[in-house]
DNA sequence: ACATTTATGTCAGCCATATTGACATATCTC
DNA sequence: GAGATATGTCAATATGGCTGACATAAATGT
């Protein structure tokens, strides 16, 4: 990053970054920025690398956090048209990282399952992440896990957070099932 | 959100949602997806009445927390190309929200400086994301807004990491020296 | 049984944002 | 004056969204 041409009397401040209390928290605001940059950075790099994009691993993503799980659900939770939704989730089942079978009840739904493939990407993309997570919260201290837990659900939409909360204990629960 | 039609019979263990230690960080990767949707979206709403996109709101978010840069210095933090930048800074000074002066050193600058209008928007974009800091920090308790400083810190790729602070400590400086 | 609704998919066209490559202009530096 | 630098622009392309319209199969309701 050049340096940017500022007023040079302007470096030599030491003094506390603290902004004032009621002001725009601007560098939380740029702190969540870059570190929500770095870690999609981590999966862009390995999905660039079979022709894939950002869509694809969430797609990816949730149907193997949700094995079975129908389009409409899928659809939901990502706040996408089916028709944006059609050719991300064709070439993942073009190319073998997921398959669809029919619903058992209802033979309308696709439900859509991660094949070896998919689950082995989706695992591998996971892990990319967990890392950084698990470099950050090792440098943040013991408890920090709990807390960052805390913070980024605080920091979810309240409406919906019971949603996200409901999502994530109800795979959980499915992984907790097939383990290891 | 619609149900996610999965097993019936996993809904009942109301265990702790811990994972497994050595796994995957589910939990934390679709928590942060979550909460920074959610922090942009707070600003979405706001632009899109304006016409204008992300693409916008971080060109203005910059040239507002150091006015008088350069394109280039703008590209560099972007890591865009000045082909990508060109369309949304041109209407962002179309529109009266940026203006462009030649560098007084050189010449051949056109340092970049937010108009009064450019100002009130950027607050008022900073504004709604601070608030939603605000309120997620309040449910953390007191010490939380330096510990999430430290965690999305600690999140920022590591040679990265200098670059970024170094931004933000410049930024509230420039801002220091002329208060409110 | 038939009409309607639902779950899914697909075609066509549009928009926003990014890319690469080539080239133009003004200005600074050696 | 030659060359490097800061910026801008034209053209073509890719990705990932969108809306609207329409198709098919299967479930549901009367």
């Amino acid at each position: 990053m050049a340096d940017i041409n500022v007023s040079t009397a302007a470096s030599r401040l030491p003094e506390p970054e603290t902004e004032r209390p009621g002001g725009p928290a601007f560098d939380l605001i740029e702190l969540l920025f870059f570190a929500y940059r770095d870690f999609i950075g981590d999966a862009d790099e390995l999905l660039a690398k079979i022709g894939f994009g950002r869509a694809h691993h969430r797609v990816l993503h949730f149907v193997n956090r949700h094995p079975g799980m129908r389009v409409a659900d899928l659809l939901d939770i990502l706040k996408i048209t089916k028709q944006s939704l059609g050719r991300v989730l064709r070439e993942l089942v073009d190319d073998g990282y997921i398959t669809q079978r029919a619903g058992p009840a209802d033979r309308r739904q696709r439900l859509l399952y991660p094949t070896a493939k998919g689950e082995a990407l989706a695992l591998e993309l996971a892990n990319l992440q967990t890392r950084r997570f698990v470099r950050a919260l090792h440098e943040c201290g013991p408890a920090s896990r709990e807390a960052a837990r805390r913070f980024l659900t605080a920091m979810i939409e309240p409406s919906a957070r019971g949603e996200v909360e409901a999502l994530i204990a109800r795979a959980d629960q499915l992984s907790r099932g097939r383990p290891r």
